[in-house]
DNA sequence: TAACCCATGTAACCTGTTACATGATTAA
DNA sequence: TTAATCATGTAACAGGTTACATGGGTTA
């Protein structure tokens, strides 16, 4: 149900295409739930259906025609609805960890230099947070309560990602210290 | 397949029924990977008839029968080669984040009142990985290549869960200061 | 006597991934 | 002329969830 409802919630702000939201899920509410062009198309469908969003399409020359979404009454109720129900936090999911726990199958090295490019990874992840921290100006406490929302949410991308280089640089450094 | 494999990790030190395996993926190798029991049967019929486990069925009195599996050496090749391969960091996918997103459209007190519910959560969490962590030891420096292993993995728990208290509060406090 | 533990599974369903398909326009 | 961008989708499959089913033994 969560992906319904983080396309709904990206379509507060403004309506958008199929194709748009695919791009927007690799930023702003991408930073919090992810998805692939045919599992959006497909919730767009249902979503319509049901009457949570309502459709409209644009017809362009010099470029295909798309489909607009907008969220309707219904779907902003939905969404209201579903925020106010309890969620439990996602439980951890990380191949690299279960790597890591079972790494004495591979050596020392080639262990380290995976968890190098995972610290890599996570440093580009984290300048984009913090690109995306920023873009909401330094003031924070005059921020309207909807932008505040949309801060804190973002914050929590920051706190990951250097939790994560925090972490490699420990795994390393333990791992280094081992004479096998 | 990274069930299959966490399932293979699961199984390196001894070996477990399915139903053992269930509970486990509540600690050990659980803490980095989940999965029901009705996911973990499917998966050791397959890992068998892959040729990856061996099955030998305990009959019991008083308790029903069990099938308990072993990795093979065909199991443990098959492991190492998967960890020697790149993995990609697992992109966020918070249900709670969504929801603190789009949040204005609850009552802040709600929503304040869901992040704290979370808090707790973490907190609980943080305390079985440190207790794991704790098992090891004061010494970390004495400890076998394996078990540097395992100890590296479950310090990303306590990262992760230390992280997260920390954007609890962080979030609190923004959401608190705002008028509306 | 009710609820939980042990222990295994099936079936239906929903979610997510991979591969394929189309076809015009635009930038290198 | 090659590749990328725009824009939508279908089909097959793999992964994950929920509900159901069984049945003896143990604990409250």
């Amino acid at each position: 149900m969560s992906l319904a409802h983080a396309i709904l919630a990206a379509l507060l702000e403004c309506s958008h295409s199929g194709y748009d939201l695919a791009k927007r899920f690799n930023g702003s509410v991408g930073f919090f739930w992810h998805a692939s062009h045919q599992q959006i198309y497909r919730e767009l469908s249902r979503l319509e259906s049901a009457g949570h969003l309502s459709c409209e399409l644009i017809e362009q020359d010099s470029r295909p025609n798309k489909k607009v979404y907008s969220i309707t009454a219904s779907g902003r109720s939905a969404l209201g609805q579903w925020i106010g129900r309890p969620a439990s936090p996602p439980p951890i999911k990380d191949e690299l960890l279960i790597k890591v726990f079972a790494g004495h199958l591979i050596s020392k090295t080639r262990l380290i230099e995976e968890i190098r490019r995972h610290y890599r990874q996570h440093r580009v992840n984290l300048e984009a947070y913090q690109a995306a921290v920023l873009s909401y100006g330094d003031d924070i406490g005059q921020l309207s309560r909807i932008q505040k929302c949309e801060y804190a949410a973002l914050r929590a991308g920051v706190h990951y990602e250097t939790s994560r280089l925090h972490w490699c640089e420990d795994a390393i450094q333990l791992l280094l210290a081992d004479s096998g």
